[in-house]
RNA sequence: CGGGAUGUAGCGAAGCUUGGUUAUCGCGUCUGCUUUGGGAGCAGAAGACCAUCGGUUCGAAUCCGAUCAUCCCGACCA
């Protein structure tokens, strides 16, 4: 009985071709569309809600830990960029730079924010004077502007949305107490939140960020087995607070520099929730970001009792706090049926003439299909631990798949090997950038995601060089 | 920045090789009736300066050149 004549609205199977699948998932599902310049995406409410509860179970998390929200300008004087080496090394070739204000040339060009470390050390500067004002811990949510060359909805764009958290501390054992706890929240949001286990640590010396001491990063598994950085927290040091002036009066009653972290996620995240938990239906939504997350499907709406059921059982669980939809367009069931399957809804709820007669309705969950019949007066008890079932499920079948793509090896034939394959791979190496880069070269784009452990077997040595290995490393094909 | 591809109705495509009256099809849209538990059926209707600019030609969606835009794959990055 089931056919698909609508073709058109149908998407390609991740088998065949999992970029295209994910470009179909992000337009079909209207999270976003292109917008009239390269690399700039216009978010759909539909995806533009789904940021929004990330953006909510993020914020409450960081303000449990004392963090306050800020916003700073989105320019930055060419000047003040200029300030910190490292810093602008790495951001000025994808910057993009405001030459005229008012039709006139600007002595000092500015700079559309890649980042705003440099602006909030120039804040920080003003408002700090004594080491009661620490720690200073400011967060502000807004968007950013790398000219990439090449670009995909959500994982990479010209101007994506963020948060970038930016603290000060007295001592460096609170700052990277700081980047360690902050990673924790961001690994937490996607346990409980995402449903998206993570790899985690720090980054090695190539690949952390430009001006840091420390990186730290929580890296996703796509289904197509590559790697995705979701996340990343930094330990600066005291090098941008030296390179702005920041200082502060100690309890010794000296001038001294305060120790600097910050950290950042952002609309990526919902390219991970994509890539990881979407089907070749579409979309499939862990509950607590999902915009929808039960729509009710009347078949026969215009039957006596089906919609002021469907609506008294939607006012009861909006009551009870979820966000329901009652599907009331003049669409078939079936049409119904695969739309909202495309946009992921976790659950959906069927009632007609026949479950009515019975007390009873259909309830599907899209993670896996399932189909459970309820008695109505049940249903708004039940969702609640359905909703908490779906969420688990999704991360176990996420935790799986992580955890079977680990594989531990000993040399560059074993890493390539198991690169090929998909998912991470372990290895020993002395940690130094020139082996990483021959790794790279040698796995045809395999790089360090993660620093899995820093103490190495007596006797281990790096298979690119042949010295002393420092590390274990997963290694991974990322995005 | 290299490699590949595409641009024709709101969307997706055919037509182009071999130039020829009125540019074809599907979806969607509109009207009406019948339907409704997995992308409904029938009948009718509207909708396109064929990406842009230039060239060849009696004649260009079609051939030639340039430009622009987008997507995909690589090198660099959340």
């Amino acid at each position: 009985m089931a056919k698909i004549q609508n073709k058109n609205d149908a998407i390609t199977s991740r088998d065949v071709d999992f970029a295209q699948w994910y470009t179909d998932v992000c337009r079909k599902a209207e999270l976003m569309d292109y917008s009239s310049v390269k690399g700039f995406i216009d978010y759909l409410p539909y995806g533009y809600a789904i940021w929004e509860q990330i953006q909510v179970q993020l914020d409450k998390r960081f303000k449990k830990n004392g963090v306050e929200n800020v916003y700073l300008p989105m320019i930055i004087p060419t000047s003040l960029f200029n300030k910190e080496k490292e810093h602008i090394q790495g951001f000025a070739p994808e910057t993009l730079v405001a030459t005229l204000g008012g039709g006139e040339t600007l002595s000092d060009p500015l700079i559309i924010r890649p980042t705003s470390e440099v602006l909030f050390c120039d804040l920080y500067k003003n408002l700090l004077s004594s080491y009661r004002d620490l720690p200073k811990m400011y967060n502000q949510w807004c968007s950013v502007v790398r000219w990439e060359k090449t670009t995909r909805p959500f994982l990479r764009g010209s101007e994506f949305l963020w948060q970038e958290g930016h603290c000060l501390f007295e001592t460096e054992e609170e700052a990277r107490g700081n980047a360690l706890t902050m990673l924790e929240v961001y690994d937490e949001v996607g346990r409980d939140v995402l449903a998206i286990p993570f790899v985690k640590g720090r980054k090695t010396e190539h690949e952390k960020f430009a001006g840091a001491v420390a990186t730290y990063t929580i890296e996703a598994l796509m289904h197509d087995g590559k790697a995705l950085q979701a996340g990343t927290t930094h330990y600066f040091g005291q090098g941008f607070a030296e390179a702005f002036g920041i200082r502060f009066l100690g309890r010794n009653n000296k001038l001294e520099v305060p120790h600097q972290t910050s950290w950042g996620v952002s609309t990526r995240l919902i390219g991970a929730v994509i890539m990881v938990h979407g089907d070749d239906n579409g979309l499939v939504l862990p509950p607590a970001v999902a915009p929808i997350q039960v729509v009710i499907v009347p078949i026969r709406q215009e039957a006596e009792g089906i919609m002021p059921t469907c609506n008294q059982i939607k006012e009861k669980l909006v009551e009870a706090g979820y966000r329901v939809k009652v599907d009331d367009s003049d669409r078939t069931p079936g049409w119904k049926f695969a739309q909202w399957e495309m946009k992921g809804v976790p659950l959906r709820i069927e009632i007609g003439p026949r479950d009515l007669q019975e007390g009873k309705l259909m309830i599907t969950k899209r993670v896996n299909g399932e189909k459970i019949s309820l008695s109505i007066d049940e249903v708004v008890d039940k969702v609640p631990e359905i909703l908490e079932q779906i969420h688990q499920d999704m991360y176990a079948k996420a935790k799986d798949q992580l955890d079977h793509s680990v594989v531990d090896v000993e040399n560059l034939e074993q890493l390539n090997a198991a690169l090929e394959k998909g998912g991470y791979a372990r290895m020993a190496f002395c940690g130094e950038e020139e082996c990483e880069l021959k790794i790279k070269e040698a796995t045809k784009g395999g790089t360090a995601r993660a620093i899995y452990s820093e103490e190495v077997p007596e006797g281990t040595l790096c298979p690119v060089c042949g010295k002393k290995a420092t590390v274990i490393v997963y290694f991974a094909k990322a995005y």
